[in-house]
DNA sequence: AAAACATTTCAATTATAATTGAAATATTTT
DNA sequence: AAAATATTTCAATTATAATTGAAATGTTTT
């Protein structure tokens, strides 16, 4: 597309048998190399754990459904009318987030009322928060 | 399974054509209805874009390529090397998170140079010292 | 105990995301 | 300019998640 411009050759280096730019080649030897960066990250189950929260909180119903709760429990009927859906899709997603151990359900009388658990709430105030200073800088 | 245990019959009141727990009824009432509810919360807009940036979050590989990212930049060759995966594999995810606008790619010579970017950075500094709080609570 | 209500579960479908290997592109080296 | 290297793109497949409507469950009211 757009006319190509040469550049300058990138010096590199060779460590093991991985070639490598100059740039990085440096902050790898101080870190101890590729067996360095290895060691220097949490094992593998860490991030296992951290992908099952993001899942959870990776979609708007369940996201909003949370915003509800982090200002007080709902039985499932009121969340219902502010959700505007089927039973049976907001039962899934209830469970999805119940399983995911950011909100518990508690059977009173006919009604279920779920209220979020005291990490999701944390985990939201903090997200919400900084969605409102970005709202805020960009002037909506 | 378990045997049936009665429960007292839960009060409950009814508003508009809701009948709900006198329990959620209270706090309900107390702040404007429904119509309070959806009112007190973002607008949908906002749950969109929290989802695309869960999303992206929401992938072991992904969180992986993150924290080796958090703390320096490094080419897709070395990432290939911790990683220990096929090309197109890696690359595929390096876009998603480039899309997500949690990395910057930049060609230098024939290699590609991937860091975080600071909105990306601060979220996973924050997210990885709760990790880490939680491994010494739980014992690690 | 039958009817009504709140909620969940299930099975079928549809939609989205991840993986794979091969081909394409860009850059550098020879 | 041909060969080599780094990386991406593409098309096909496979795997996972979301939606839907009907049926089931548990609770309360009549």
């Amino acid at each position: 597309m757009s006319r190509q411009v040469s550049h300058p050759p990138t010096i590199h280096k060779d460590i093991g048998d991985l070639s490598i730019p100059a740039e990085i080649a440096e902050s790898l030897c101080s870190c101890g190399g590729i067996e360095g960066l290895i060691r220097g990250i949490p094992p593998d189950e860490v991030f296992e754990e951290m992908q099952s929260w993001y899942q959870a909180c990776a979609d708007p119903v369940r996201l909003k459904i949370l915003s509800l709760l982090v200002v007080r429990p709902l039985c499932v009927c009121v969340l219902k009318a502010v959700m505007k859906m089927a039973d049976s899709k907001l039962s899934y997603h209830l469970n999805i987030l119940k399983r995911a151990g950011m909100i518990e359900g508690k059977q009173q009388g006919q009604y279920i009322i779920y209220r979020i658990t005291p990490k999701a709430q944390r985990f939201m105030e903090k997200e919400l928060e900084q969605y409102e200073s970005e709202k805020i800088r960009d002037g909506y």
